[in-house]
DNA sequence: GCAAATACATAATATTCTTATGTATGTTTG
DNA sequence: CAAACATACATAAGAATATTATGTATTTGC
């Protein structure tokens, strides 16, 4: 099963920086492959969604790139800035508040943590 | 506290068909409403946002429709058809299924159901 | 050596929301 | 009693963000 792709809007770029909040850093197709991987394939981020989002986080200045080569093979880095690291502390706690408002919503019940 | 509009993106039709399983019938109106009080006002569902969601579901007989007048007042009543109260159940499993998973991936509290 | 996986990127399109606008009736209040 | 506010519907222009398709190039596995 893959989540049908609406619920996934509106998460993404909070995905995206909760996982280089604990990674330091991390290049794109690692992230589509994490997210994956995590997630046992519920959550699949396409290239066309995820690049625009990461060069969009670049241009809020809230990432760092660096690129490296890995023989011919160039991957660009990005890591959390620091104005970065706090957006993604506002942007986690935010979704953790809507999520409660949808348990008590929907009258969801999720696993206990 | 409002949340940041992007979070309702995708669940939109899932609050409104939720809320309309509960309550068998409802109008437009009181739907923004009901949202607003059950939120505490934190999610607030434009009607430019709701009555195209609302047209979209008759559109694909996942609700029918009846217009009564209070008065002068017109108001349409939504009600689930058959087929809106399966997938209901569905829309809303989904759901929950999606948090369970951005908890574990995001790793974060929820409050105990 | 060919297919699949890795790794980046962008463009056209679709979806779905915000913001703005429009119409009209009913209620409250200074 | 007029004006402001609330109720109640609706649509259109624009913005945001995803999908799908396409492109380029390198590396790995069989």
């Amino acid at each position: 099963m893959i989540y049908s792709s609406e619920l996934i809007k509106g998460t993404l770029k909070t995905i995206v920086m909760k996982l280089l909040e604990d990674n330091k850093r991390m290049y794109g197709y690692e992230i589509t492959q994490r997210v994956k991987e995590l997630t046992f394939d519920k959550i699949q981020i396409t290239e066309g969604a995820l690049y625009p989002t990461l060069h969009a986080l670049e241009a809020d200045g809230l990432v760092t790139t660096e690129l490296e080569y890995n023989g011919k093979r160039a991957r660009k880095y990005y890591s959390l800035s620091k104005e970065g690291k706090a957006k993604t502390k506002e942007k986690v706690s935010e979704l953790a508040d809507f999520m409660n408002t949808m348990k008590f919503l929907l009258d969801i019940q999720t696993l206990p943590a």
